[in-house]
DNA sequence: AACAGCATTCGATAATACCGAAAGGAATAG
DNA sequence: CTATTCCTTTCGGTATTATCGAATGCTGTT
């Protein structure tokens, strides 16, 4: 069809990850099938507009600055982000609790905003990425999804058992989106990480449909029921006015 | 030469800044001297990719999700940002100021990482790309430049009068950069925003050169001289630690 | 209802990226 | 110290591929 090249070129940068951030030519050529001479081309025409940078001494290539300057610009001209910046720091703040804002993208939630710039740092890098079906903002995403698109993403995903209380059954997990809808929120008590408890609330956007959600985290203290009851209706809230801000507008009753 | 088609995908991206985030196929077209034909070529290929996204209503594009996850990626497999990432935290948190880091890359410093997730947030959003001869982690790192690329890059910039305080005028300039040699670290009050003062200190590489800089900023009243007294002397022990970490080694005084 | 402006599609042409081989370097083994 | 190996980088011929310009289709406006 059209414009290979590029297709060829994102390749080689979806090749980089958190545990193998730096790559060879003649490994980059192996993993895509390419001659080396090929994969040289690419790369350095990537190196040259500052999407690789390559160590002198080793010759390995690793993700150029340009791409953090691209980033950090999309993350915030992202409409969502701009909506949900103001009231998700206020609440984060008031309840001292972590504040997320994320969409679901090729069947795994992408943290598009967070207060916690912790989560950011090298120590406890865990991506970006993580999975829908046991996130507090994948879990409010999925529970408002069409069914057969639900279907379908728990049918694609893996359901790892990341903790012992990790539900991984894809019939107790439509039960538990179910039960989301009848609170209009999330509830995930240690199931991706032992120590921490969400709720999410989805966002929706034009045509009643989600295009995302937002989340407050906290340790298991913050959480019991009591504390919940709290947090909830401002969550609530604050999502309420992000989706109106994204172009949602609910559908009058009487219809 | 080679990969024409790569180097015009990322002159589209590059056009994409805070100013103007969203870009119509003819206006790029427009703008880089491309037919309307060839450009949709390219724009419809990074859309693919996810590099950019199209919105269905107004068919203008943004940045994709691609590039956030990329740039977050770049972020943290920095090898800069991994070193400095710990100390810089700490002295932040122990001081009360907002840590940065940062690299100098095409005549502007790039916030490679910051303590204050404030500043990304899209409120106050001044990009991640700042002016170098106005700011602690610029002046730092133009101080430790050779003197022709420091001249050079001052005949490329533009020095503008950011507050009444900025020093605009080249020869005060390196003035302030032989000072800054002097007493190792980089001091700037009120310079870029008039309430917030920065020291920078500069961060070593392998034969010497200067790999980038890190930088503590605060209100004033945080800045007196009693305070950087205490300030500086564990900004630059903890420079001198991410130096060593990123290969540099004292050279011996004998010789 | 006609128009204007834009995104998108299409086909022929010419340029460009691809491949495979060979040269140049660096590191390791003999 | 030399030989060997592996990898990056360069090079030229070929075929694929991107490009351009025009035509089509869509949307919102006059």
């Amino acid at each position: 069809m059209s414009q290979q090249s590029i297709h060829r070129a994102t390749q080689v940068l979806g090749l980089f990850t958190f545990e193998k951030p730096s790559w060879r030519v003649s490994d980059i050529a192996k993993a895509l099938g390419l001659a080396v001479g090929t994969t040289h081309g690419i790369v350095s025409a990537l190196e040259r507009c500052e999407f690789l940078a390559q160590d002198p001494a080793s010759k390995e290539y690793k993700l150029g600055l340009k791409l953090l300057e691209l980033g950090a610009l999309q993350s915030v001209t992202f409409s969502l982000n701009r909506k949900a910046a103001t009231p998700i720091n206020y609440l984060s703040r008031h309840t001292s609790t972590i504040g997320r804002v994320g969409v679901l993208n090729n069947d795994v939630v992408l943290t598009t905003m967070s207060t916690d710039h912790q989560e950011w740092h090298p120590s406890s890098y865990i991506g970006p990425t993580v999975p829908a079906f046991c996130t507090g903002i994948g879990r409010a995403i999925l529970a408002y999804m069409p069914g057969e698109e639900v279907i379908a993403h728990l049918a694609r995903v893996k359901l790892h058992q990341y903790t012992s209380k990790t539900l991984t059954d894809p019939v107790r997990l439509r039960a538990e989106f179910t039960a989301t809808r009848e609170r209009g929120y999330s509830l995930v008590y240690g199931e991706t990480l032992v120590h921490l408890d969400t709720i999410g609330v989805p966002v929706f956007g034009p045509e009643g449909r989600v295009v995302g959600a937002v989340s407050l985290s906290g340790n298991p203290g913050q959480f019991a029921s009591g504390d919940v009851a709290e947090l909830a209706p401002q969550l609530l809230d604050a999502a309420m006015e992000i989706s109106t801000h994204m172009g949602y507008r609910p559908q009058p009753h009487f219809l």
